[in-house]
DNA sequence: AACTATTTATAAGA
DNA sequence: TTCTTATAAATAGTT
């Protein structure tokens, strides 16, 4: 526009170019601003350069925020909607395994069993009576330690004595029962087909 | 400007801004245009005018949707995380529950007793071997039953023969287990302070 | 919507 | 980056 007409298309020169999206940037700008407090407009200019860098321009009696809910809301758009639907498939996964890990203990503390078949019933029952088993011996062991350390004179508090008191290793993934999903009661899931982290729990009792 | 200079100021009558607003946003649009062929941007203008149109541009080598999504990760905010901030919470509470769950089976499994004191210990053992006996009698009577039907020649699909078949009762509302959340192994939750839905279920077992 | 006098934006150079 | 300045482009007021 000045010293000579140009052709609107890509300037090649890096340098160039920076100086020219710097300028003109401005320029949009301040044309934003006029346009804003000339007729009583809100204005939002997002844009990216190609080097990466965001710039941002918004009327100043608004926000980009503001803004851009009330376009989604008179375009009746809404340009969210497919990571609402993610979130919401999230969701219900979560509550569906929720619903199985219920049932399951619930299974385990012997009530809803009308819908068990005589054979899962006899697993169960097996089951259970293998988990009693492991955790008798543990309390066995357990006194026999407390009683070992009485004798010594230590009193030692039983969280320190423990390292391995992290035992929640991972942050609520569902994968371990994700098997669930596919229907019936699945009792054994966990027991029957242990993941890397529940297997490696259960070595440890048996070392 | 031409035909002389004009202050940056609210038009007031309407329709010399309504003229102007056109002509200014064509301007507009047309030098975001020549920023983005020259300088190889992307940008983005929203605007809503006073009378409530919204008029838009986009660069024609991206979305609108593309771009704020770009802006958004660029600058590390999330405009419509107050839309979702409470499908989040539940997403997060569903989590933990999820959690709780699986670490209340796995110390029925007989997995993860190291954090568990001898008390504790001790009151898993004993509750467990109440299941037990409540499973194995269970698998008696239902025993029992099946074997009389064979001798009266009846063959009935056990699931048929139940009227109780529909066990899950709630839609994964976690109420059931919130107590857990305050902390503490918590292993009994269920069986010492079973609620509505649970005791029910409880009830029919002695019945 | 078209015209045009003038202001404003800016390309190239320093 | 900033300043300068010749020139292109935008546009205010008019028709």
């Amino acid at each position: 526009m000045a010293r000579g007409k140009i052709q609107i298309k890509r300037i090649e020169n890096a340098t160039n170019r920076q100086v020219t999206f710097s300028k003109r940037r401005n320029g949009l700008f301040k044309k934003a601003q006029e346009l804003t407090v000339l007729c009583d407009a809100k204005v939002s200019i997002i844009m990216c350069s190609s080097t990466g860098k965001v710039q941002e321009y918004v009327s100043s009696s608004t926000t980009t925020k503001q803004l851009l809910d009330e376009y989604q809301r008179r375009l009746k758009i809404d340009l969210w909607s497919s990571q609402y639907e993610k979130m919401q498939k999230n969701l219900k996964n979560l509550k569906e395994v929720n619903i199985n890990l219920k049932k399951e203990i619930r299974q385990r503390l012997g009530e809803s069993l009308n819908d068990l078949s005589l054979k899962k019933l006899s697993d169960l029952e097996q089951d259970v009576d293998n988990c009693l088993r492991i955790i008798r011996e543990r309390k066995v062991r357990r006194e026999e330690e407390e009683n070992r350390k009485l004798r010594n004179g230590f009193i030692i508090n039983a969280k320190e004595e423990d390292q391995h008191y992290e035992l929640v290793d991972n942050e609520g993934h569902y994968d371990s029962v994700i098997r669930f999903q596919n229907g019936g009661p699945g009792i054994f899931a966990l027991r029957l087909q242990p993941n890397e982290a529940l297997s490696s729990q259960w070595m440890s009792i048996h070392e």
